[in-house]
DNA sequence: GACATCTGTTTAAGCGCTTCGACACTTCGA
DNA sequence: TCGAAGTGTCGAAGCGCTTAAACAGATGTC
């Protein structure tokens, strides 16, 4: 293993000054910088990670909790994890993957055993048992999602009251009178996640401006349950012409489910998707679309956090942030005006 | 923060006394050892990472090296990855996050800084880079995937020779003559990707042994590619009666563009697709499938990189294992008798 | 009763790095 | 010309842990 004093020996000076070379914290003639980096890049060194985390108190890795629950569409939260890692990357850092089934303990134990220098959180409940944790170890965090009181604490989330308003205009404007609104599996809402709650407001409050009835609708996102879903539906409002669905899950039987009962998209009905674009693309017809950026999600956080770490490093009080990322209308084939019947 | 002198104090011991009772690495008295126990409660301690790291030579973390490819199924590399965090979890250990994109850099990197113990590779082509840098370095390794020569390495892979295989002889069964194969895009198969040609070759030599006719099909898996993928293979071959799918994006496009096409699926076509049992309760009909088990992949892989990190921390020549997961085929809705017509 | 053996504990060295303070030398201002 | 300030480098302490070696005391052996 090459160490630091191998680099020193190599290129004729202490190892302090190869540390300082490497960390840029003093000024090194633009002589010996030169020899100590080819010296580096000769011996192939790295520095050694554990040694450096225990002498600067600062490991250099962030912990990222993801979800095991798998009613969250899955490739979102693959997406968020490797924009964090690359994100992460660039300043140095790697990212430390934990599971949320942890919980409190969890986040206990990165913080107490300063395996972490900060952590991101995800899939944020509303009162969230790790943040009390949080805020008790000085733990840096950075949480993607909103929980119910984020004082001390950066946050990003997409604006998903507005992302429900975009759905509610866009329909609204194209002369759709009756909608319905096919949201997470009952369970969700109990849950009192917020994407889903603050979704389904947005769109209600826009709804309401814009003169929309509309009906709320949790699904599970099996056929089963949106075939059940959608007839409840249909017998109940038959004038209903549009529809805004949220779990991803539930699309594919919805468009096969409309097509069945005779109805055409987007002739007879349309179909607004709050999904990622590369999911909307998939249907045929291809899905309008409400989308927020899950890259820039974990982008975000990232760079959260590394701000948080930094001023805790200078001793300063980290500043909070709160983020909302604006999302993004996309018009394609599922949508279109009210027919004249 | 609580060190492991603060502990022995508290329990009126020395540090090394702490730290044998922790490792269990000496013979402690009961009524030492009870005391050093509820001191480490009483006081939150958690063993500083870095500095266990240093003094042990062992980080206690592996990393673990994604794709960023998206022609992979997302979920199923989501649900390796948390399966490899909790099986780690089980051994003591946590898990690194590395995006492919750092490449046998990236390797190098980890192994070198002494950052992981040991590292678990996705994605692994025939003839992968990372492979040379692994072996030179001595860092430990498990794959996930078969490499060309996968000497002096552990993997762990599905059976996918056996998986189509069971897919030929299923179809067979049933009375199919004329099948078409659809499989990921051509970039998979130029690529190399074990996974995709070994499931093509088991499933052709059954199909031949059973004298079925069959074509291939490579296919990005976006509605279009499918469109024209079927509409070829209905022109070429008419009395094409069975359809195996490998890529997890052509199934729900292949599905609708059957019905469109007047074939009902399981009455005039079978289809059978190689995918999670998840996925492939999603659609109507829910879908035959043949399947491997993500999580036993992920767990796999651990088990064999600990056996590794422990032979090597005894100074022995870790033991190459390759293991082969059996797929398992689930029939549901989407295959039957051929009709006759 | 002297010696070896075993059990349980402590002492102390050292893992590879960062960083503070010291130092030598140069430059500047008065 | 001298002290002050700035520049570039080094020496050494110390981060919190593990572990080899030493040691103290109990137990067994002849």
């Amino acid at each position: 293993m090459v160490t630091i004093a191998d680099v020193a020996r190599h290129a004729g000076v202490s190892s302090s000054t190869v540390s300082y070379v490497l960390s840029g914290k003093r000024a090194i003639s633009e002589e010996t910088k030169r020899r100590v980096e080819s010296s580096v890049r000769e011996l192939g060194y790295h520095p050694n990670a554990g040694a450096r985390a225990l002498a600067a108190r600062r490991s250099h890795i962030i912990a990222l909790m993801v979800p095991l629950r798998t009613d969250v569409y899955v490739p979102v939260m693959m997406e968020i994890a490797v924009s964090v890692t690359m994100a992460a990357r660039r300043h140095g850092y790697d990212v430390l993957l934990i599971t949320n089934d942890e919980g409190p303990d969890g986040v206990r134990r990165i913080g107490a055993s300063g395996l972490a220098d900060g952590v991101i959180l995800m899939d944020i409940e509303l009162e969230d048992e790790r943040i009390p944790v949080l805020q008790s170890q000085g733990t840096q965090a950075a949480l993607i999602g909103l929980p119910d009181d984020p004082g001390g604490l950066s946050c990003v989330d997409h604006d998903f009251a507005a992302a429900g308003a975009l759905c509610a205009d866009h329909l609204a404007d194209l002369g759709h009178r009756e909608i319905a609104f096919i949201g997470y599996g009952s369970g969700v809402y109990t849950r009192h996640a917020g994407y889903a709650e603050r979704t389904l407001s947005g769109f209600g409050q826009r709804a309401a401006q814009r003169g929309l009835r509309y009906v709320h609708r949790p699904c599970d996102g099996t056929y089963e349950s949106t075939a059940g879903t959608l007839a409840r539906i249909l017998a109940d409002r038959p004038e209903t012409t549009g529809f805004v669905v949220q779990n991803e899950g539930a699309i594919g039987p919805l468009l096969t489910l409309l097509r069945t009962s005779g109805r055409t998209v987007p002739e007879d009905a349309s179909v607004i998707a709050l999904c990622q674009a590369q999911l909307a693309e998939q249907f045929a017809p291809r899905l309008t679309s409400v989308t927020g950026s899950a890259q820039d999600l974990g982008r975000v956080a990232v760079e959260q956090i590394m701000r948080r770490i930094a001023a805790a490093g200078r001793g300063e009080r980290p500043q909070d942030e709160q983020v909302l990322l604006t999302p993004v209308l996309t018009v394609r084939d599922s949508t279109g005006p009210v027919s004249a019947s």
